[in-house]
DNA sequence: CTGAAAGCGCTTACAG
DNA sequence: CTGAAAGCGCTTACAG
C-alpha cells in the first residue's frame, strides 16, 4: 500500500504504478486522466482510487513530449521595464492573469524583453514551442516581437489594441475613447471650460484614443480646442509633472486637467498644488485607470476605472480559445467614472 | 539545405536532423549540447554548424523527462496578494529575479498562493517536481507552505529570514537592524529627541529587527524609551496613516518618526501634513526601502535603501547552487541611508 | 470499453 | 572520442 509520503525527493509514482494498483493497463489510466472517455465506470473508479492512494501526479514533461503542447503560457512584457514596473496597473494585470490561468492549472512564465538581446532570446524560446501561447503587454507600435510571434503562428493576445498589427491579432482593451469622453463630460458638467489634457504616448492606442475622446467632447460642447492645453506624457509620474508645468506656464488660468493615467495625475497634482493652486477649487484633476495610485494622493483622484479583473480574465479566455484552435478576437470592455475629491 | 524558416508551426528540427546534417550520431550531438566533453573539435564544429543551419532548439520536455529536472524555478508569493501587489518592492524583486534567471536561460514560473486552496494546489505542483526550486516571498512566521517544501526537500530560498524555520532554509536579507540604527542615528543627529516609530508586523523579521535597531540606538543615546511612541503597522499605506494618527494623538509634540517602510511612510506623511505640521521642520519622517514610493511624495523621503538588485541576484545564485547540490546558506546584505527632503 | 505497442526527443552508461 | 541502444513517462491509434 504505497502512501504518498513526503520527505526526500523519491521517485514519484508513475502511470505504471497507478495501473498496477488499479489492476488495469496504462492506456486505461491515461484515458481516465484525459477526460475519462471510453472508460467503464468501474475502471474509472478503480483508477481514481489508485491515483489517490499513490499520490500520483502527471509528469507534464512526458505528456508534453508527446502532445507537443507545453500546457503553459508566457506573460511577455516588451516595454522598457522600469516604467511598467512603476505602474500599479501592471501588477493588477499580472495577478489577474496568473489567477485566471491557475484556474485551468496552467502555469504562467514571466518574460521580460526590455533589450534587443532579451527580445531575441525570448522570441527564440517562444517559437521553439516552450509555451503554448503568449499574453502580450506592449502598447507601442512597431513592436518587432509581436510581429514575429504572429508570423510564427504563436497564439497571442495583447493587452490593448496593438497599433500596426491590424486585427489579425487578438486583443482585449478598455474603451479608451469612451472613458475619456466620460471624464471630460464630467469636467464640463462642473462648469470647467479651460480644460487641459496630458495624453499618453501618441504611438499607443491609449494615447491616441483618450485624446480623441477629449477633442470630441469639447467640440460637441461648442468649445474651441486650444492646442496650448494639450501636452503629451509617457505614463510616468515625472512626465505628469513636466506636463503640468508646461500647461500652467502656457495657460495659467486653466481650471481643469484630464490626465491619461493616474500615475501621471499624481505628478500633475503635485505640481498644481506646489504652484499654490487648490485642487479641486482652482484646478480639477481627473485621472485614468483607477489604479492604487488614485487613492494614494490627497485629495484622492477622480478617475476612469479600467476593469482590470475582466481584462485579465478575458485575455486568458481568448488566449486559451485560440490555443484550442479558435480564430483571433478583439474584446472591448466598458469603463466607469469614479468620482472622488480631486474634481 | 534546411533553413530555419519561420511561418506556421511546422515540426521543428530534432537532434536527429542535426546529427544527419553534421554526419555524426545523435549521442555526439547531445554531448555537444551538454558541454562538449569527450567530443573532438571537428565533430564539435560540425555539430555547431548543423545546429545553426537547422535552427535547432533543444526540446526541453524531452530533456526534462530523462534528466528529471525541469530547468525552471518558481517564484512563490504566499502573502495575501493585495498587499504585496501594492508594494513597489515586490516589483523590483520580481524583475530582478526574472532577469537573473534569464541569464541562465531558466524561466520563472509565477505562483500566487493567497488562499488555502491555492496553497494546496501549488504545493502539490511543486513537490511533483515541476520546478527545480523555489524563490519564496513570505515573511510571516508559521507559513505552512515553506515548511512543507522544506520537508519535501525542495530547494528553497526565502527573501528575508523566515521566522520559525531556523537556519535550515536559505535566505537573503538586508541588514534590517543596522539600517534602522542608521536612520534613528540620523534623526538624533538632527537634534530630534521625541522620535516615534511605526514598525512592520511583529511576526516578521523586518518588523522585529527594525524596531530592535530603534530601541538600541535610543538607549545608547541615553534617551528613555517612551512606549507611546511605538506603534505597529502591516506595511500598507493605510496602516501608516493609522499609525501616525495614533502617534500624534499620544505624543502631539513628537518631532520625528521612523517608519519601517516607504509605503507606510507615505501614509504617515499625509497624516502629519494634514494635521498642519510641516515636514521636516516640525516632524522629520524617515522611511525604509527606498522604493519608488520614496520619491513619489512631497517632500521626497529620506529612507534606508534595501539593495534589491543584489538581493534578487543573490537569491537566484543561492537557489541555483542549492539545486546543484550545495547546502543552504544565509546572505545578509548591507543597507544605505539615502538623505532627501523629509528629514 | 480495453490492452499491447509504438513512439514523442532526448541523455547516458556501455562498448569499443 | 564515438555510435548503438536502452529508457525516461506518457498518449494514441490500432485491434479486438
Amino acid at each position: 500500500m504505497t502512501m504518498h509520503s513526503t520527505g526526500g525527493r523519491r521517485k514519484p509514482p508513475t502511470i505504471h504504478d497507478v495501473a498496477r494498483e488499479a489492476g488495469v493497463s496504462r492506456g486505461t489510466v491515461s484515458r481516465v486522466l484525459n477526460g475519462g472517455h471510453y472508460v467503464s465506470p468501474s475502471a474509472q473508479e478503480a483508477v481514481n482510487a489508485a491515483i489517490r492512494r499513490t499520490g500520483y501526479v502527471v509528469n507534464r514533461h512526458a505528456r508534453s513530449l508527446i502532445t507537443g503542447r507545453s500546457d503553459s503560457v508566457g506573460f511577455l512584457l516588451t516595454e522598457p521595464q522600469e516604467r511598467f514596473f512603476e505602474d500599479p496597473n501592471f501588477n493588477v494585470l499580472l495577478r489577474g492573469c496568473t489567477q485566471a490561468l491557475a484556474t485551468h492549472d496552467i502555469p504562467l512564465l514571466l518574460m521580460l524583453a526590455g533589450t534587443e538581446d532579451e527580445r531575441r532570446r525570448i522570441t527564440r524560446y517562444i517559437t521553439a514551442g516552450h509555451v503554448d501561447g503568449v499574453l502580450l503587454v506592449s502598447s507601442h507600435s512597431g513592436d518587432p516581437v509581436a510581429e514575429q510571434l504572429r508570423e510564427a503562428g504563436v497564439p497571442l493576445v495583447a493587452c490593448g489594441k496593438p497599433i500596426g498589427l491590424g486585427s489579425k491579432v487578438s486583443y482585449v482593451a478598455a474603451d479608451d475613447r469612451d472613458g475619456a469622453r466620460d471624464m471630460v463630460r464630467h469636467l464640463l458638467s462642473l462648469g470647467r471650460r479651460r480644460i487641459g489634457v496630458v495624453t499618453g504616448p501618441l504611438d499607443t492606442p491609449g494615447g491616441v484614443e483618450r485624446l480623441a475622446g477629449y477633442r470630441e467632447v469639447l467640440t460637441e460642447g461648442g468649445i474651441e480646442i486650444d492646442e496650448r492645453l494639450i501636452v503629451s506624457g509617457d505614463y510616468s509620474r515625472s512626465s505628469g509633472e513636466a506636463g503640468a508645468e508646461r500647461l500652467l506656464a502656457q495657460v495659467p488660468d486653466m481650471d481643469a486637467v484630464f490626465v491619461a493615467s493616474d500615475l501621471m495625475a499624481q505628478g500633475v497634482l503635485a505640481v498644481v498644488q506646489r504652484s499654490g493652486r487648490r485642487v479641486p477649487e482652482d484646478v480639477a484633476v481627473g485621472g485614468f485607470d483607477d489604479s492604487p495610485a488614485a487613492t494614494a494622493t490627497s485629495p484622492e483622484l477622480t478617475t476612469i476605472r479600467q476593469p482590470w479583473d475582466r481584462i485579465s480574465a478575458e485575455m486568458v479566455r481568448v488566449l486559451l480559445a485560440q490555443i484550442g484552435g479558435e480564430d483571433p478576437a478583439a474584446v472591448i470592455l466598458p469603463t466607469e467614472l469614479v468620482k472622488r475629491r480631486s474634481t
